[in-house]
DNA sequence: TTCATTTATCGTAATATTGCAATAAACAAT
DNA sequence: ATTGTTTATTGCAATATTACGATAAATGAA
């Protein structure tokens, strides 16, 4: 089969994986971090930086944008790129709940 | 083809886009989050509690403990996993240290 | 208009992931 | 030794992901 329906899931359960799925790819951190880097947010200069076919690229920045985390700008023929801060944020602070939840000692094992 | 060679990218780029892969997926989100929540660790009740096939589940801790976040103490026939705190601590960091990369403002764009 | 530039989409091949039934392996209890 | 319990592994089918060539779509420049 190789499908779990999202609903035996909660849905803050589902948001965590679903973000975490997509910044499971080095080529997605790599695209992320490439903008942030380049102040003035890029375009295809991904394509060089990173180094993989411009479908490809294109197809990673579809996969960011559908998340949120980053804005496309059409200028002309060219789209620019850059990190949707206020969603930054928000994620930020997803990640950071999750590691946060207390883990109680435990005295049986491990 | 389908495969990005991981040479491509940085050290610290796999390890994140790795750790984050795993955490991809709601199964091993609620896995993560019943291990905490039953502070004694458990073993095959994540079969009832998360509602999947028994080989399903065991398919999903083996990959948690592959990145380190849980181990396992065998006791007897039973399997007791527990959070390894030190790498839970050390994934954390690793979040933080990404999202907290400076997002400098933009006048160009977005 | 025609040509060059840039990005998105389509189609497809290669590979990876997911889920589970069947089964093995390890142990406890009788 | 036999039986029951628990977990890991194997094998396989269904699906998803990834990468890229080809191509379309949109714009700017000549």
């Amino acid at each position: 089969m190789g499908l779990t329906k999202s609903e035996m899931f909660t849905r803050s359960q589902n948001e965590l994986a679903g973000i975490a799925k997509v910044l499971g790819h080095p080529a997605r951190i790599a695209i992320l971090q490439e903008i942030i880097k380049s102040k003035s947010c890029i375009c295809g200069d991904l394509v060089q930086e990173v180094g993989l076919a411009q479908p490809t690229i294109s197809q990673h920045l579809k996969e960011l944008k559908n998340i949120g985390l980053i804005k496309g700008d059409i200028e002309g023929t060219r789209v620019c790129y850059c990190i949707n801060t206020k969603k930054w944020e928000e994620v930020k602070q997803l990640f950071h709940s999750f590691f946060d939840t207390h883990i109680p000692m435990n005295d049986d094992c491990c």
